[in-house]
DNA sequence: CACATTTCTTAATCTAGTTCAATTTTTTGG
DNA sequence: CCAAAAAATTGAACTAGATTAAGAAATGTG
């Protein structure tokens, strides 16, 4: 039930089995079905979560109602909205499942009895905050300096099973292309390496 | 000496007149001319940096040696690169004086001092974090789905301070355009203005 | 297993922003 | 206050990627 998590945490901060049961004490399962939201956008986020099975994609909407992928998670990773979580008032991103996902969700109350009671969840959230601000900034950094060939390729380098369980337009969204681009730059690369396999 | 910083700390935390002294004990003034490094890429921040007078540039460089800036920041600001300062480890980005500027800094020793001394530091650096995160988020969304018009016009009525203070083309940098494209932009939005205006 | 839905591909046309190069304007430090 | 450097402007030619539209392939579901 709790291997998963307690993994997770234990690569950040270490915690007595005391701390660690008074931990679990706050923690619900939540399952949601595929396509399910598991928040959207203008709704003020109650939870944050860890998916223990599953996979999910976290985006805005912009006004033409283009999905902006800002990150897809699998089994391992924690999802939400920080700020709205955080700060309690509305948040402008969605949250939804794109195969059947079960979390372990702490609520806002429950998280700030957990940061009072254990103040090194205060130093593993900064951690986990501290280490996706790192990641947005260099994808910022990279969508804007490299063309959308570099980018694709690093993404496929660096998430290979995000690859194989999610649609390649959301991939094509996230990297910051249309999905018609996508396709072409694949359809090149595909020629490209058949050229170099020596025509097999 | 520590009006700014003391002010800047109680908008996140409360804390006692002793753990200020305290606090006040790790830090240090860093002085600086314009146009000095206070990092460069590939070194290990040694120290995180509040200011107290001045202007700095935070960016990266591409490999056609091209700024990218990720932030600009003023008195009140906190500067660094957290994921060289926390992992102890070179960094790829750059901070560079604008301006003449002072710094009260902490170096990492110190830090950790503090973090396990007063854990609500703990929590005050998070909360920073959070919202630099958030900030980043929006503005990476921005970048991606609305034009450099729009981009401009939202960074000249968030940072009006920072349009007095830096070049253009460092803006043009921070809203992901060339600066030929920014004048472009600004010449077309006076040639808007002096119609609106009656020809006056 | 078939039909409806979703996903992917292909191609033609279009555009926001880049690049390069030359010129003007502004700032600065001696 | 002036020379030199830095910053901003302008214009012409170009391109990465968007848009639109249509068809092909894959996938899910009754």
């Amino acid at each position: 039930m709790f291997e998963l998590i307690d993994a997770n945490i234990a690569k950040h901060i270490t915690l007595s089995p005391q701390e660690l049961d008074h931990f679990h004490s706050f923690l619900h399962v939540k399952k949601y079905k595929k396509k399910q939201f598991i928040l959207q956008a203008g709704e003020t986020s109650h939870f944050q979560g860890f998916i223990t099975k599953g996979c999910i994609k976290n985006y805005i909407l912009d006004e033409k109602g283009h999905e902006f992928i800002m990150y897809f998670a699998l089994e391992d990773w924690w999802v939400g909205d920080i700020m709205s979580f955080y700060e309690r008032k509305p948040g402008n991103l969605f949250i939804e499942t794109i195969e059947d996902t079960e979390l372990l969700t702490i609520d806002h109350q429950s998280n700030e009895q957990l940061l009072h009671d254990i103040p090194q969840f205060e130093r593993f959230f900064r951690i986990l905050i501290q280490r996706s601000a790192y990641t947005l900034q260099q994808r910022f950094f990279n969508t804007l300096s490299k063309p959308a060939e570099a980018r694709y390729l690093e993404f496929v380098k660096k998430y290979p099973q995000v690859v194989q369980r999610v649609p390649q337009q959301l991939i094509a969204s996230y990297i910051g292309v249309t999905p018609e681009f996508l396709s072409k730059v694949r359809a090149k690369l595909a020629k490209k390496s058949s050229k170099t396999e020596a025509g097999s």
